[in-house]
DNA sequence: AGCGTCTGAGAAAACGATTACTCAGAACAC
DNA sequence: GTGTTCTGAGTAATCGTTTTCTCAGACGCT
């Protein structure tokens, strides 16, 4: 491949003069100028970007580390992320953690040999990984999901209150029984939700109980099992709160299968107003997240540190919104 | 952050040495290399990768260019290719060209820029994009769509044969009048669902007719108000195939604001599997793309020729796979 | 002992850009 | 006409690795 100073040659002009034609720094003649975009056009030059970074020690790139990239919240977030980088000519890469620890401190080394300018994740563990990036003094901003010490940018969403904000809707429909399937125990997003959840409980005056309650992998397939186990019960409940959307799967599945309806039978609301939500029969109540707003947040604030490290670390908590629609509806 | 000189002076060697004691190159005195490691350690050494990349003059980097990162088709590709990738110490980078062949040039030139060992994308536009890789002799693998050239590896997808046998199977259930909804003009993907469905228009013996057929892009909007137009003329389809996931949420809003009945009134079947299709009423008829199986086969062809660069090329055609369920039924 | 052969570590040359210096010549002021 | 400033291009240093040389010393063989 072409090097810079094959187009120097071509052009007869020093690698310095290419370089700065090139960059359009400072003032070069502009008959050279012309001699050199004519010899990098012919030869298909394209400079070499490892060896500028390695230069100017800074890569125009972002890590975008997601837990899961077959969750559309996080894809969202991810098309946040890229409008607002590429508006200002910063690259991302987009890396999928799949909620392992292990993965994620894969990605993060990647991200810190190849010197990226900053990292934007949703951190699956806590502290010990992005350890390593701070230690490094790496701009690293968290999404969804809060990481212990607030030395660091993040940007979340209010869930704790949008779950009890859900529980609540279904406890003022008129369930008495509502249940909750969240996720992992020690994932803040599912800790916050069950929280939330057992706020609106203690707001009905209703007993809590740790029989209604279900934590499994934020995966369809446990959610599954979690609400046949729940609903098998005696006295199971007649309302779910669903901690994401890909639980919801598993469990409206289960529910067809045991032969209770949606909304009658059972209310449901679920995190995350996927696209689908509206045909499902009947459509499904929903917290929509603001994902795509999470995303652009989070890269102005990486943009923001990366141009200033010095700046104080903020958190921004932005707010869900409830969607009723026909799941939560015993109408 | 410490370079390896850094580590070189610690442990009392060349930064040759650390060199090879790092990557375990030659033969390091044992007592040497223990103090190299030590010393690593203590100052939290981590390769300057741009350099190294320098060096080397290759990046175990692979580049995933997709159209559409919030597609679960193409998502499941991204899967397949870092599982691959991840087994032989590559990283994957994805990119999302979100359907724009401007977008899709700016990430081949990062790629180029950024020297990734190769790029394997789903090409939106033909050519000319492709081409600024091909001259410089980057290993380039296309899946989903061809590139019109055949020296290039290709993984596609028999998707006219498995169009032709879905409108065929909507023929079989007693549907009249089978329209079809695909994507734009030129993207092959769609060209090749039209074609497949017209296949079958002509085996089953009925009079193709362009009114039955819409055109949009690859999108719910856009679907639905195709749909509405089919639906709004004397003598309307009584069932549709529907080239792709994103559309057929369009198509069954605007079958349900019409009060149309799937199954029943309008028979449908759309492509990809997606993980909500059993939970719509009815359950939707779908074809079901490999596509996990796209990606890790396009992975394995973009290893093997960044290994030999004077392989031939060869495509892979996979086939899809109809699965009936109610939406297809009249019953 | 003397002479290859080997081993293993350091010195130094890449890799391909950017950029701090340097310096010739023009422009200008006196 | 001389000295000063300015302009713009070339020279060379630099970024942090890897890797080719180079070479000292150990080893083995006759």
């Amino acid at each position: 491949m072409a090097t810079i100073s094959d187009v120097a040659s071509m052009a007869g002009v020093s690698t310095a003069t290419v370089s700065r034609a090139l960059n359009g720094k400072s003032t070069v003649d502009p008959e050279l100028a012309a001699r050199v975009f004519a010899a990098a056009e012919e030869l298909g030059y394209s400079p070499n970007g490892p060896a500028r970074n390695l230069r100017r020690q800074e890569a125009a790139v972002l890590a975008l580390i997601i837990s899961d990239v077959e969750n559309p919240f996080f894809t969202a977030i991810a098309r946040g992320v890229e409008d607002v980088a590429q508006a200002v000519g910063y690259s991302v890469v987009l890396c999928n953690s799949d909620e392992s620890g292990d993965k994620e401190r894969r990605y993060i080394d990647v991200a810190i040999q190849e010197r990226v300018a900053g990292v934007i994740l949703s951190p699956t563990s806590t502290t010990t990984n992005t350890k390593r990036l701070t230690d490094r003094g790496m701009p690293v901003v968290a999404v969804d999901r809060p990481l212990p010490d607030d030395e660091h940018d993040m940007v979340l969403v209010d869930t704790r209150m949008a779950a009890k904000e859900a529980a609540a809707h279904l406890f003022a429909q008129g369930y008495e029984q509502v249940g909750c399937i969240t996720g992992p125990a020690g994932v803040r997003t599912a800790d916050d939700r069950l929280a939330g959840y057992r706020d609106a409980v203690r707001s009905a005056k209703k007993r809590s109980s740790a029989r209604l309650v279900r934590r499994t992998e934020y995966k369809a397939a446990g959610a599954k099992a979690a609400t046949v186990g729940l609903m098998s019960q005696d006295d199971p409940p007649d309302a779910l709160l669903v901690a994401n959307s890909s639980m919801v799967i598993g469990v409206l599945e289960a529910l067809d299968e045991l032969g209770k309806q949606v909304g009658r039978d059972v209310g449901v609301v679920a995190f995350d107003d996927v696209s689908w939500a509206k045909l499902v029969d009947p459509p499904l109540s929903v917290v929509a997240q603001p994902a795509y707003e999470i995303g652009t947040v989070a890269a102005q604030l990486l943009l923001a540190r990366i141009a200033d490290s010095d700046r104080a670390a903020t958190t921004t908590t932005l707010s869900a919104r409830l969607i009723e629609r026909g799941s939560s509806s015993r109408a």
